[in-house]
RNA sequence: GCGCCCGUAGCUCAACAGGAUAGAGCACCGGCCUUCUAAGCCGACGGUUGCAGGUUCGAAUCCUGCCGGGCGCGCCA
C-alpha cells in the first residue's frame, strides 16, 4: 500500500500532557523552585491501571534530589504550577510521587473526529521527515528458493521498512543479490550436471553440488533451449579430477569440477549457463517476496560492484590505513585493532577477493549514499560478521554508528506438536512459497511479527492454519469483517449512517466499553512511532490483538443500531473508526482487511 | 574454551528508553445465541520473572557471577 503523504500539526493527547508539564517546570525554574539548569526528558506514560488515571508523569520522583526536596512535595509544586486547560478532569498525586491525569470525555473525542476525516493516514506522523533510511533485507543467495526461515526477515524487514515510512521517514528497501561468488559457479555448474544427466551421460552427482529439484528444472530449460548441444561426456568431465567425498575432498572435487566446466563450454556457454541459473531463480524469489507482499526500491547486484572496480578501490583505500597487512601470500585487515576477535583476509593468496571485501564496499557505498540510517536485517548466525564491518567501515573513515544490524533469529516450525525437520543438503526443506500455500499470505506475515526479532520463534503451523479463535489473525480480521457486515445490516434496514451527526453526538457514549475503545484508539499514534523507532512491529500486533478485543466486547455488550439517531450514528463514527485503525494497522503489516469471512 | 542472543503462568508470549498490584492468548473448569456473523463475549484457575549477589526512592528490565537453551567462532558466502 502506498500513501504519499503523512498529516503535518497534529498533537496527539499525550504530547498535550507532556506539554502543560514542561510548561510548570518552566515556571517552577523561574521562581527557582527547580535550578535553573535542570534538563528533565519529560515523560509521560499511559498509566497502565486507569485508577491511575490515564497518564502519570514521574518528572517529581527524577527532579526530587535536584530540588533538594521529597518527591511527593515536589509534585505537589508542581501540581500547583500546572496549566491544565479544558481536557483534563483532575489531577492527583500517587504512590511515591506520581501526578496522574485524569482526562474528562471530550479529550478523547476529537480522536473520533481525526480517523474518520484522515482515514488511511490516520496514525501517521512526520517524526522522520526529511530522513532517509535505507533498510536491506532477506538478500539470500540467489542458489535456490527462499525457505522458511528467511520469510521471517522478509516479514520482519518489510514490517520494520513499512513502519518507518508511516513515522515520515524516506525508505529505500534493498535486496544486495550475491551473485558473483563461488556459490554462484557451484550452482551453474550443478544445472550444467543436471543437463548432461537429462542427455543421458551417467556419473555420481558431486555432495557439495545444488541438489534441489529447481536445479534439474533449470537443466531441463537448457535442455529445451539448446538440445544437445552443451553435451559432453563422463570421461571428458571426470578424468583428472580430484574425488568426491567421503573418500576425497568434496570441497577440492567441487572447485575442479567448475573449472573443467568452464573449460569444456568456453567462457560464453559457461556464462550462459550461469546466467539462466541466476535470473531462473532471482524471478522465482522476487514473484515469491511480491506474492509475499515484499517489494523493494532497489535489487543491488555484488557483481557490479566487482566489475566497477568499487572492490578493488576499496581493498586500496583500506591497504592506506595501516590497518592491513600480507601474510601467506593473503592480504589482511586488521580488525582486531577494534576488537574483532581475529584479523580477516580481504585478499586470499590466490588473487581473489573475499566476500567479507566486497561487503566492506557495500556498506561503504551504502552510506556514501547519503542514508542517515542504514538498517542491515541478517539471520542470527550471522552475528559474528558485525564486529569486522563495523571495523572496517571506522577504519575508513566512515561511522559505524549509521550501521544499525538487527539479528532475526530463527523460526522453528511445528506441525502436530512436532518440530518439523529441514535439512538443505537433501533438499527437503520447507520454502516460504509452500509455507505461504500452507498457510496463507495473512497469517505468515502476521506470525512473523508477532515476536521481536531477538526472540527464538516457535510457528505453529496448524495454528496459523486453523479458522478458529485461537488464531490472532482471524481474530482481528474478524473484528473488521464485523463493521462492514453492522453497516451492511443498517443498509438492509433502510437507515443511514450520518457521520457528521455522529461526530457530534459523541457526548452520547457514556457506557465502559465505549470509553475504553475510544482510549485504545487514541493510542494508535503512539503505539505506530513506539513500533517504528524501535524496530519493533510485534507491537502492532500486541496492539490490534487489543483493539479488536475491546471491539468484540463492545459488540457483545451493545447493540449499535438502536432506534435513538444520535446515539446510534455516534456508536456507528466509534466503530467505524475502529474499523479505519484496524485496516490501517493490519495493512502496515501486509496482511489484508476483509469486508466478509 | 571465547563471543552474541534468550530464560517470565502447564504451553506460546507481553510488559511502552527502571515505575505503582508482572499482563494476554491457548489448555483446563463454569456461564452467554428468538436481537448487528458464537471465527464472538463473560467469569474462575494459574507466578519466589532460571539461581545468587549488587546498584536506588523503585529492578522482569541495569551490573557481576553461576545454571540451562540457541547460534557463531573458514584464505565459505
Amino acid at each position: 500500500m502506498r500513501i504519499k503523504s503523512a498529516p503535518t500539526g497534529l498533537e496527539y493527547v499525550k504530547e498535550r500532557i507532556a506539554k502543560i508539564v514542561a510548561d510548570a517546570v518552566t515556571r517552577l525554574k523561574a521562581d527557582g523552585t527547580l535550578p535553573a539548569d535542570a534538563q528533565p526528558a519529560i515523560i509521560v506514560e499511559r498509566t497502565r491501571d486507569r485508577a491511575h488515571g490515564d497518564f502519570a508523569c514521574n518528572i517529581a520522583m527524577m527532579l526530587a534530589k535536584q530540588a533538594q526536596s521529597k518527591p511527593r512535595e515536589l509534585a505537589e509544586k508542581i501540581v500547583a504550577a500546572l496549566d491544565t486547560g479544558t481536557q483534563v478532569a483532575r489531577v492527583e498525586i500517587a504512590g511515591p510521587g506520581f501526578i496522574n491525569f485524569f482526562l474528562g470525555p471530550a479529550a478523547w473525542h476529537s480522536v473520533i473526529g481525526e480517523v474518520l476525516t484522515q482515514g488511511e493516514v490516520f496514525g501517521r506522523s512526520t517524526l522522520g521527515a526529511g530522513k532517509r533510511v535505507q533498510v536491506e533485507f532477506v538478500s539470500a543467495n540467489p542458489t535456490g528458493p527462499l525457505h522458511v526461515g528467511h520469510g521471517r526477515g522478509a516479514a520482519y524487514g518489510a514490517a520494520v521498512a513499512d513502519l518507518l515510512e508511516a513515522v515520515g521517514y524516506e525508505v529505500h528497501r534493498e535486496y544486495y543479490v550475491n551473485d558473483a561468488g563461488r556459490q554462484m559457479d557451484i550452482l551453474a555448474t550443478s544445472v550444467w550436471l543436471r543437463y548432461l544427466e537429462l542427455g543421458g551421460t551417467e556419473f555420481d552427482f558431486p555432495s557439495n553440488g545444488y541438489q534441489g529439484d529447481y536445479v534439474q528444472d533449470i537443466a531441463a530449460t537448457l535442455r529445451r533451449e539448446h538440445g544437445d548441444s552443451y553435451q559432453h561426456s563422463a570421461e571428458e568431465l571426470f578424468t583428472g579430477i580430484p574425488a568426491d567425498a567421503p573418500a576425497g575432498d568434496k570441497e577440492l572435487h567441487i572447485d575442479a569440477l567448475i573449472e573443467r566446466s568452464r573449460q569444456l563450454l568456453g567462457d560464453n556457454r559457461y556464462r550462459y549457463v550461469f546466467e539462466l541459473g541466476l535470473n531462473t531463480i532471482l524471478d522465482d524469489i522476487r514473484d515469491d517476496l511480491g506474492l509475499f507482499g515484499v517489494n523493494y526500491q532497489e535489487w543491488y547486484s555484488e557483481r557490479s560492484l566487482v566489475e566497477s572496480g568499487a572492490v578493488n578501490k576499496t581493498i586500496e583505500r583500506l591497504r592506506h590505513s595501516e590497518h592491513v597487512y600480507e601474510k601467506g601470500g593473503a592480504l589482511w585487515f586488521r580488525s582486531t585493532d577494534y576488537g574483532d576477535e581475529k584479523d580477516r583476509v580481504l585478499v586470499r593468496d590466490n588473487g581473489q577477493s573475499t566476500y567479507f571485501a566486497s561487503d566492506i564496499a557495500y556498506h561503504m557505498d551504502k552510506l556514501e549514499r547519503g542514508f542517515e540510517r542504514v538498517i542491515d536485517i541478517w539471520g542470527a548466525d550471522h552475528h559474528g560478521y558485525v564486529p569486522r564491518v563495523k571495523a572496517a567501515l571506522e577504519a575508513l573513515g566512515d561511522d559505524p554508528g549509521r550501521l544499525d544490524v538487527l539479528l532475526v533469529q530463527f523460526a522453528v516450525l511445528y506441525r502436530g506438536g512436532e518440530k518439523v525437520q529441514m535439512s538443505t543438503r537433501s533438499g527437503e526443506f520447507v520454502t516460504l512459497r509452500q509455507l505461504r500455500k500452507e498457510v496463507g499470505s495473512d497469517a505468515a506475515r502476521f506470525f512473523y511479527v508477532m515476536r521481536k526479532c531477538e526472540q527464538h520463534m516457535d510457528f505453529d503451523l496448524d495454528l496459523a492454519k486453523s479458522q478458529s479463535n485461537d488464531n490472532p489473525v482471524y481474530y482481528i480480521q474478524y473484528a473488521h469483517a464485523r463493521v462492514r457486515s453492522v453497516f451492511r445490516q443498517l443498509a438492509e434496514k433502510d437507515l443511514v449512517w450520518n457521520r457528521e451527526a455522529g461526530i457530534n453526538g459523541l457526548d452520547t457514549l457514556t457506557e465502559a466499553h465505549e470509553d475504553a475503545l475510544l482510549v485504545k484508539l487514541s493510542r494508535y499514534p503512539e503505539i505506530l512511532e513506539s513500533a517504528a523507532t524501535n524496530h519493533e512491529p510485534h507491537q502492532l500486533t500486541h496492539y490490534l490483538r487489543e483493539l479488536a478485543n475491546d471491539f468484540h466486547t463492545y459488540y457483545n455488550a451493545h447493540t449499535f443500531i438502536v432506534d435513538d439517531a444520535t446515539l446510534r450514528d455516534a456508536r456507528l463514527a466509534l466503530i467505524e473508526a475502529t474499523r479505519q485503525v484496524l485496516s490501517n494497522g493490519l495493512h502496515l503489516l501486509g496482511v489484508s482487511a476483509p469486508d466478509t469471512m
